[in-house]
RNA sequence: GCCUGAGUGGCGGAAUUGGUAGACGCACAGGACUUAAAAUCCUGCGAGAAUCAACCCUCGUGCCGGUUCAAGUCCGGCCUUAGGCACCA
C-alpha cells in the first residue's frame, strides 16, 4: 500500500510549478495538437464518461512529450447554454456566476485527476474576449453573404419559449425539456450551410475520420444524384410543375404524379368536383407539423385533384395527387410516382387502386449466345395451417424446387400457375395472395441440351384446403410432391426460385437494379446506363437535366435565449439591417440579474431596454439591436483555432500560430457530437478558409470517439436511476492513478462498458504490487537478459496499441510485463524504470514518485523507450501440429530450422502418430514460424 | 424501413495479414502464512464423456449454409441487440 493522496498532490504541485505542460508556440520542435471535446460544466460535477476520455488523451500527450513533440493539450468551457440560464432563473443570479463556480469544480476534479492540460491557455466561450472573436466571425458570415434572415416555420417549444433546430426537435420533443415541439413563424438568422454541402463532402477525403465518423457525415448531408423532370399538366398548357427523382430510368414506370398539399399549383389545376376533398385534405395537413407528418408511417393518405400531367416520355396522362408524403421542403415538393420500383409508391397505389407497371427486371443466371425465349411462372404454395411450403423433389435430377412451368400460348401467367400446380401436385383450391415482379432467368436444360432465356412471373398463393386431384404428369416427370417447412427451403439450389422466395418476403416494390423491359429507348439496359441515357435524353428535349441533391439544409443561428453570445446585428428603419462596426464588439450581455422570456417567444434581451436601444451604425438614428442570440454550436465551432493563440486580443488567432500548429492531431468526443458538432466545426473553418483566415480547409486530422461508462446496472447513469459514480470518491477512496487505470483497462474503448467496483480493486492491486517491486531491486546495471525479449515486445505492443486506441490491452502487457518481473528472485533499476515509463502516461503520479524514490530524473524530462528489433527475435518457438485442422500436439522448433526438418519433426511426435497412423498422408502444410498441418486421408 | 456497430466462459474482455480460441483482469473454489482476519503467495477454473489418476477424446466464438489444409476472423442468408437517420423521391 502506498499513501497515493499525498503521493498525487505532490506531483500536481511539481507539475504546475514548472510549468511541464505548458506548450510553446515558438518551438522547434514538431508539434502535435491533442484535442478533448471541452465540456458544458454543468453544475453535476464531472462524470466519470468524461474520465475516460481525458485519461486516454492525456495518455497520448504525455507519451508524444516525451518521444520529442512539442504537445498542445488544452482545456476550456462550453459555458452558454439553457442549463445555466434556468438555474439562474431560478436563483435569481446572473447566469455567470453559476458558471464560474461550475467552472472551479469542473478544474478542481481536472487537476486532482493529473491530467497534463497547458492550463495556461483556458477560456471559456462566456469570456467577452472570446465571444467577441465569434461575434466578429459572425459578422464575417453576413458580410460575405452567408448570413441571412429568414421567416420560416421553426420548431417551437413552449416551455422553454425558444425556437429549437431540426437536429434539437427529434423525435418531436424538445431535447431538453421534453415538451412537445409545435410549428410557428419565426425571423430568423439563418447560415447558408447547404451551398457548402458538396465541399464538405469533399473535404472529408483530407481527413483521418473513423469510418464511422466519416459515414455519420455523408449521412447527415445527404447527398443523392438524379434528375429533374417537367410534366405539363393536361389542359394547362401554361403549367408545368418539375418533379425530383433519383431514378429517372423508371419514367415509362410512372403511373401519377403526387404533390405536396403546400404545392403552389394544387389550388389552380384542382378540378372543380374535387375541390372540396383536396381544401379539406389541405387544411388537415396544415394542423400537422413535419414531425407528426413522418410518425404516420406506413398508412398513406391522400386524395386526387382530378387533374391529370403528361408523362414526356411517351405522352401518357397520368393522374395528379396531394398527399403529405411528399414534403414541400425536400426537392421539388413534387413527385412522380413509379409503385413497381419505390416502395412508398407502392404502398399508396395498393391503397388507391393505382395500375403498377414493371419496366426493370432483376437477372438470375448467365446470358448465353443462341438462347430460346420463354415465358413461364413460379408458384409458391403455402399451407398456414401447417406453416409449411409446397415443393416437388426432383433428387438427383434437380432437387428440390417450387412449382414451374412454361405458358402456352395465349395463357395468362395466373392461369399457367393454377394449371401447372394442378397438374404436377393436384391441389386446386388456392388463394392467391401476391403476383410477383418478373425475373429475367437464364438457364440451360440438360435434357434438351438447349439455353433458355425466359421470363418468369412469380406467385405466391395460400393453400386453402387440401382439396387434390389427381396429378397430370409426363413420363418424364418423375419427382416427389413434398410439403416442408422454411428451413428446409434452403435446400433449394435455384436461382430463380430462391430470387422468387425472396420476393414474397420484399413488400412489393423493386428497388434492384437489372434489365429495363417497356422502356422505349432504355429497353435491355442496366440501371446505371438507363439512368444516364434517360438524362442526356430529357436534356436534349428540354425537359429535364440532371440534378443533385441534398439532405442538409442551412443552420438556424437564432435562439430566443439569454445565455448565448448576442448577435451584433442592428436594425434600423431607414437602412433595415446593419451589422455592428467591427471596433465596437463584443456587444456584452447586459448585467442583470432578472430577464424572464417574454410570452410571445422574443429572447429575454427584449425586455432590456438599455440594450435594445441604440443608434444606427449607418445613418446615427435611433435603432434597435437584434435580440436573439446565437446556438451553442457556435463557440464550440472554433475553439480548437482558438487553444492555438488563446490570449491573442487582435485577431481570433495569428495565423503564424495557426500554421504552426496547422491542425488538430487527434480529436476525441462523444458519439453523439460525430454529426452535428463536426460538422458545423467543419463547415465554419471551411468558410474561414475561403476567406483567407485559417491556413487550412479541414483543421481536424484524425477524429475518434469513445463509448459511454454505463452504471453498475447497465443503464446510462443517471441521478433519477440512482446509479451515478462519481469521479470524486472514488479518487479520494483508491487515487486518481487506479481510476485512471481502470477507466482504461474498462474495455474497449469505442464501446459502452458497465462500471465494476471489484474490477477498480484489481487495478490497484496492480499498482500495490508495482509499488511493491521495488523491494526487489539489484544493484546490477543495465537490463536482466531473460527480459529483454519481453521489454521490447512490450515497448512495440504499446506503441501500437497506443496509436489504435487500444488502451485496455496497453495496460494488460503491462500486467503481463510486471508478471515475469514477479517471477524473478530480483530485477535491476533499468528494468524497474522501464515498466514505470511505459506505465507513466496512465498511471502518472505513481510512477513519478517510485522512479524518483529510486534515484532517477523525473519522467517527464525523458524519453520515451525505443525497442530494439533485434532484441526481439527468438531462438526457439513452440508451435502446434494439426491433423486434418485439430491441434494434436505442438513442437519446438528454431529459427534457423528448415522445412523439411519441421516436417519430421512433427511426424514423430506422439500424439501426432497416433492420429495418422494406418492413414494416407496427402500432405503437410508448414507455414514457417507459425503452424503445421497434415492432411490425411482414410 | 434504411445506415452503422456489436454478439466469444460465471463477468469485463484478448486473439496484427485466416494459423494452438479464451491473453490480462474480476469473481469463485482449494491450499499456504496468521491465534484470527485483512493483505500477500501458490493451485484450479468453457462444456461434456471416460478414468484411481494422468495423458487423451468429443463439442464449443448468436443461428443456418459455403469457401479453405485451416474460419471468432472471409463469403451468402438469417436472428438478437445498441446507436444514428427517417415518408429525403
Amino acid at each position: 500500500m502506498y499513501d497515493f493522496s499525498k503521493i498525487e498532490k505532490k506531483w500536481q504541485k511539481i507539475w504546475d510549478e514548472k510549468r511541464v505542460f505548458v506548450a510553446d508556440n515558438h518551438s522547434n520542435k514538431n508539434p502535435y495538437y491533442v484535442l478533448v471535446e471541452f465540456p458544458y460544466p454543468s453544475g453535476a460535477g464531472l462524470h466519470v464518461g468524461h474520465v475516460r476520455s481525458y485519461t486516454a488523451q492525456d495518455a497520448i500527450a504525455r507519451m508524444m512529450r516525451m518521444k520529442g513533440y512539442n504537445v498542445l493539450f488544452p482545456m476550456g468551457w462550453d459555458a452558454f447554454g439553457a442549463p445555466a440560464e434556468q438555474y439562474a432563473i431560478k436563483n435569481h443570479i446572473h447566469p455567470k456566476e453559476a458558471v464560474k463556480e461550475n467552472i472551479q469544480t469542473f478544474k478542481g476534479q481536472m487537476k486532482s485527476l493529473g491530467f497534463s492540460f497547458d492550463w495556461t491557455r483556458e477560456f471559456s466561450t462566456t469570456d467577452p474576449e472570446y465571444y467577441k472573436w465569434t461575434q466578429w466571425q459572425f459578422l464575417q458570415f453576413y458580410k460575405h453573404g452567408m448570413a441571412y434572415k429568414d421567416s420560416i416555420p421553426v420548431n417551437w417549444c413552449p416551455t422553454c419559449k425558444s425556437v429549437l433546430s431540426n437536429e434539437d426537435a427529434a423525435g418531436g420533443v424538445c431535447e431538453r425539456c421534453g415538451e412537445r415541439v409545435v410549428q410557428k413563424e419565426k425571423s430568423q438568422w439563418m447560415l447558408r450551410m447547404s451551398d457548402y454541402s458538396e465541399d464538405l463532402l469533399k473535404g472529408l477525403d483530407d481527413t483521418n475520420f473513423a469510418n464511422r465518423v466519416k459515414l455519420g457525415q455523408i449521412n447527415w448531408i445527404g447527398k443523392s444524384v438524379g434528375a429533374h423532370i417537367n410534366f405539363k399538366v393536361d389542359g394547362h398548357e401554361d403549367k408545368e410543375f418539375t418533379v425530383f427523382t433519383t431514378r429517372p430510368d423508371t419514367l415509362y414506370g410512372v403511373t401519377y404524379c403526387v404533390l405536396a398539399p403546400e404545392h403552389q399549383y394544387v389550388s389552380s389545376i384542382t378540378t372543380k368536383e374535387n375541390r372540396e376533398a383536396v381544401e379539406k385534405y389541405r387544411a388537415e395537413c396544415a394542423k400537422k407539423n413535419e414531425m407528426e407528418r413522418t410518425e404516420l408511417n406506413k398508412n398513406k393518405t391522400g386524395v386526387f385533384t382530378g387533374a391529370y400531367a403528361i408523362n414526356p416520355a411517351n405522352d401518357s396522362k397520368i393522374p395528379i395527387y396531394i398527399s403529405d408524403y411528399v414534403l414541400a421542403t425536400y426537392g421539388t415538393g413534387a413527385i412522380m410516382a413509379v409503385p413497381a420500383h419505390d416502395q412508398r409508391d407502392y404502398d399508396f397505389a395498393k391503397k388507391f387502386g393505382i395500375p403498377i407497371i414493371q419496366v426493370l427486371e432483376e437477372v438470375t443466371g448467365t446470358p448465353h449466345e443462341n438462347e430460346i425465349q420463354k415465358n413461364s411462372i413460379v408458384a409458391i404454395v403455402y399451407d398456414e395451417k401447417e406453416d409449411k411450403y409446397l415443393t416437388i423433389n426432383w433428387h438427383n435430377k434437380g432437387g428440390r424446387l417450387f412449382i414451374g412451368g412454361t405458358m402456352k400460348d395465349g395463357e395468362t401467367p395466373l392461369a399457367c400457375a393454377l394449371r401447372e400446380i394442378e397438374e404436377e401436385t393436384g391441389y386446386t383450391d388456392l388463394e392467391l395472395i401476391a403476383e410477383l415482379p418478373k425475373i429475367n432467368h437464364h438457364y440451360y436444360a440438360y435434357n434438351k441440351d438447349q439455353y433458355f432465356n425466359i421470363e418468369s412471373t412469380g406467385f405466391y398463393f395460400k393453400l386453402n384446403s387440401v382439396k387434390r386431384n389427381e396429378q397430370n404428369l409426363d413420363d418424364d416427370e418423375v419427382f416427389d410432391v413434398e410439403w416442408v417447412s422454411k428451413n428446409q427451403l434452403n435446400g433449394i439450389k435455384d436461382e430463380l426460385h430462391n430470387k422468387t422466395y425472396e420476393y414474397i418476403t420484399s413488400s412489393g416494390a423493386m428497388t434492384g437494379d437489372g434489365v429495363h423491359i417497356h422502356s422505349g429507348i432504355l429497353d435491355g439496359m442496366n440501371k446505371e446506363e438507363a439512368i444516364q441515357t434517360m438524362v442526356d435524353w430529357l436534356t436534349e428535349h428540354h425537359c429535364g437535366e440532371a440534378k443533385v441533391n441534398y439532405k442538409m439544409r442551412d443552420w438556424i443561428f437564432s435562439r430566443q435565449r439569454f445565455w448565448g453570445e448576442p448577435i451584433p446585428m442592428i436594425h434600423c428603419d431607414k437602412c433595415g439591417w446593419v451589422p455592428m462596426k467591427e471596433e465596437d464588439l463584443p456587444l456584452m450581455l447586459p448585467d442583470v440579474v432578472e430577464y424572464e422570456p417574454t410570452e410571445d417567444g422574443e429572447s429575454p434581451l427584449a425586455n432590456i431596454e438599455s440594450f435594445v436601444n441604440c443608434k444606427c451604425p449607418k445613418c446615427g438614428h435611433d435603432a434597435k439591436r437584434e435580440t436573439d442570440t446565437m446556438p451553442n454550436w457556435a463557440g464550440s465551432s472554433w475553439y480548437f483555432l482558438r487553444f492555438m493563440d488563446a490570449h491573442n486580443d487582435h485577431e481570433f488567432a495569428s495565423m503564424d500560430a495557426m500554421k504552426y500548429w496547422s491542425r488538430v492531431d487527434w480529436y476525441n468526443g462523444g458519439m453523439e457530437h460525430t454529426a452535428r458538432h463536426l460538422l458545423y466545426a467543419r463547415f465554419w473553418v471551411q468558410f474561414l478558409y475561403n476567406i483567407g483566415l485559417v491556413p487550412n480547409k479541414e483543421m481536424i486530422w484524425t477524429r475518434v470517439s469513445h463509448g459511454m461508462i454505463l452504471g453498475p446496472d447497465g443503464q446510462k447513469m443517471s441521478k433519477s436511476k440512482g446509479n451515478v459514480v462519481n469521479p470524486d470518491d472514488v479518487v479520494k477512496e483508491f487515487g486518481a492513478d487506479t481510476l485512471r487505470v481502470y477507466e482504461m483497462f474498462i474495455g474497449d474503448y469505442q464501446m459502452d462498458a458497465a462500471w465494476s467496483v471489484d474490477s477498480l480493486r484489481g487495478c490497484k492491486r496492480f499498482l500495490d504490487k508495482i509499488s511493491r517491486m521495488k523491494d526487489k531491486l539489484n544493484d546490477k546495471p543495465g537490463f536482466t537478459e531473460s527480459l529483454e525479449f519481453i521489454q521490447n515486445k512490450t515497448i512495440q505492443k504499446i506503441e501500437h496499441d497506443m496509436q489504435n486506441m487500444g488502451y485496455n490491452t496497453v495496460i494488460s502487457s503491462l500486467m503481463i510485463l510486471a508478471n515475469a518481473y514477479e517471477e524473478l528472485e530480483s530485477i535491476t533499476k533499468e528494468d524497474y524504470q522501464l515498466l514505470l515509463i511505459l506505465l507513466n502516461p496512465i498511471a502518472p503520479h505513481i510512477t513519478e514518485e517510485l522512479n524518483e524514490q529510486i534515484g532517477f530524473s523525473p519522467i517527464y524530462e525523458g524519453e520515451w523507450p525505443v525497442y530494439d528489433e533485434s532484441k526481439m527475435v527468438e531462438s526457439t518457438k513452440e508451435i502446434a501440429v494439426q491433423v486434418n485442422g485439430k491441434v494434436r500436439g505442438t513442437i519446438v522448433i528454431s529459427s534457423d530450422e528448415d522445412e523439411n526438418a519441421i516436417k519430421e519433426k512433427a511426424l514423430a511426435c506422439d500424439n501426432v502418430l497416433r492420429h495418422i497412423e494406418g492413414k494416407e498422408i496427402v500432405k503437410v502444410i508448414v507455414i514457417k514460424g507459425k503452424i503445421v498441418n497434415i492432411v490425411v486421408k482414410g
